[in-house]
DNA sequence: TAACAAAACTAACGCTTGTTAGTTAGAATT
DNA sequence: AATTCTAACTAACAAGCGTTAGTTTTGTTA
């Protein structure tokens, strides 16, 4: 096992701190004491505040834009890759779970070129996942509702997911994924 | 139709100021530029932030704390038991869409009295609805998954809801409610 | 052991924060 | 007409913010 190197320390530090208030709430000072050094410190391995939220949010982000990635590029049927779309999140979700409170409550910090590069990866991810959804209700795999009304309605499960798992305890991975499989399925097919 | 109070004035600006970047991304001189005065004028009618901040919330929270006791109180079965409490949802996401956000993102920055007491209320309400889902399932009128993952599933749907009913352009409160109840129910039956 | 790099430190900067004090202009009430 | 109320203003405060410059300590390598 690779040891962290100290501005691996100071995201995933940071990433705690965040998950807890929020990137505003949080300050350089907070980060800092926690890792029992002064604010300035922390200058010698990061460029700024920006960087650590960007580090933190577009490394989630990338993660999962390669997931879908892969996801749509498989030969198997729609119910099929929402299953894998599912199992995805809940894979990162238990590696990442506190970078996700970033992700979904912090992204409108990002600024200029981040900022848009976010926004387009989670657009182009929602469209993929809208598309095998369609495709599913077309060949009759998946119930005629509004394709909106059932991406959403498994998105936000998904998305909130981080937050059930800090709170329960950590539960297990498969049987997590065997469970919200079934429920989130189950209602579509 | 009344008017506003200037006190309901500041709690409406700033709700929306708060939906848009957060509490504590949001200062008194953001919310008294939108109404152009200035900060100071703020304190005529409310005693600081946190004030705007735990009325917001705590106004919210009790809407959502009253309807649960409503319909907990019902001689009705479990799953009309659950249709109620969605369709509770989406009529409190409709009239204070903007104000869930905080409740869902800024509830940590509440002090004291009023964290505590919201916290409470939030764990009632998620209790009250439990209970409804395990009766239900001891009557077998709902499937015999896990309590904890059909609570979190619903729940994560509705309380992300103010955010799609935001983007998808205030959808027709009647047409969410018989899809939403269809996509949430089916698969638990 | 001398040299070098990594990573900490102190001190300070300019700016923003929430909030207070004291004042003023206009409207409503007596 | 005199008084009170409402709601704005200017000016300032102490504290906290992200960040920079320059210096010192620590640990490794030659």
């Amino acid at each position: 096992m690779k040891t962290l190197s100290r501005k691996d320390e100071i995201i995933s530090v940071a990433s705690h701190l965040f998950n807890e208030k929020g990137y505003k709430a949080v300050s350089m000072r907070d980060i800092a004491q926690a890792m029992d050094i002064k604010a300035s410190s922390l200058y010698n391995h990061i460029s700024g505040k920006q960087e650590i939220l960007s580090e933190i949010i577009l490394k989630v982000a990338e993660e999962f834009t390669f997931g879908m990635k892969k996801v749509v590029s498989e030969n198997s049927s729609a119910i099929e890759k929402v299953e894998k779309v599912i199992e995805m999140h809940i894979d990162i979700t238990v590696n990442y779970s506190e970078a996700l409170a970033a992700l979904n409550n912090d992204w409108m910090h990002l600024d200029n070129t981040d900022l848009i590069a976010f926004v387009k990866m989670r657009e182009d991810y929602e469209e993929n996942f809208r598309s095998i959804i369609k495709q599913g209700i077309k060949a009759g795999e998946i119930k005629q509702y509004h394709p909106e009304v059932i991406l959403f309605s498994i998105l936000s499960t998904l998305r909130t997911l981080y937050l059930w798992y800090q709170k329960r305890g950590k539960l297990d991975v498969n049987i997590l994924k065997k469970d919200m499989v079934s429920v989130l399925i189950k209602g579509i097919l």
